[in-house]
DNA sequence: CCAGACGTTGTT
DNA sequence: GTCTGG
DNA sequence: CCAGACGTTGTT
DNA sequence: GTCTGG
């Protein structure tokens, strides 16, 4: 995980969701299937929280170019408070990545079948994120924090992004939390009962499939 | 000290 | 095989 | 993440 | 910018 989203929920959807402070109009076509170095939204800060766009693949502040090589669509969670690209914005830079379920591809020998993920009480998910900003390219992006698949979730893949509960979300986006220790307690499997999944038609794997169809249970 | 990387995934 | 584009 | 390209020249 | 490897 996680390189496959859909993230077709508004921003008044969102606004609902998580309280944001925020009544602009849309600045994202609602899409089924969204992959890595797309525009998505996030939501930042405490009291208000905000929405913004972001690209989904990290670029440090000291990357040149425009350049993937540099762009990092998730984060392990074991590395957040190491590594040189997520070090700080571990620190001050956090962020909820709001979907309405993701993708994962399960490899068999016979191929591959991709199953759509989804709340099992259908609200929008909320993925623990990092953010940070290149002045240079004027680039804000970010990464989705990943971890150990939980029970159900490896019936289909190894790994799974982090999914915070509404309880967790102000200690989770609170910029002055620095309490790195505490916050990468955070960094869990979610709770087996928190998800479901569907297999779903391989018309997914191509990003240019972004209608409603792909969601459809096969 | 400087040079060079800076990341994850999956697969073998 | 590996990189780029979506 | 997967899909699809992977290249240059010259001409319109 | 900051960390790791030499």
């Amino acid at each position: 995980m996680c390189g496959r989203l859909n993230q077709h929920l508004s921003a008044a959807d969102i606004k609902f969701a998580f309280g944001t402070d925020d009544a602009r109009i849309d600045l994202l076509t609602p899409n089924y299937n969204i992959p890595p170095s797309s525009q998505i939204y996030g939501v930042v800060g405490k009291g208000p929280r905000r929405i913004e766009t972001f690209r989904w693949g990290l670029v440090p502040p000291w990357a040149k170019e425009p350049d993937t090589r540099f762009s990092m669509h998730n984060a392990r969670a074991d590395g957040v408070a190491s590594k040189c690209s997520f070090k700080a914005p571990f620190r001050t830079q956090r962020i909820l990545i709001p979907a309405d379920g993701f993708y994962e591809w399960h490899t068999t020998p016979g191929g591959k079948q991709p199953f759509y993920i989804y709340r099992r009480d259908e609200t929008p998910l909320a993925f623990a994120g990092l953010w940070d900003f290149n002045e240079l390219l004027g680039l804000s992006s970010c990464a989705i924090v990943t971890t150990d698949a939980n029970e159900f979730m490896s019936l289909v893949h190894h790994r799974m992004p982090v999914v915070l509960e509404p309880e967790d979300w102000d200690i989770w986006l609170d910029p002055e939390n620095d309490d790195v220790v505490a916050l990468q307690n955070f960094l869990k499997p979610a709770a087996d009962r928190v998800l479901s999944m569907h297999a779903v038609h391989p018309m997914v794997g191509n990003p240019r499939n972004k209608s409603a169809e792909v969601v459809a249970p096969l």
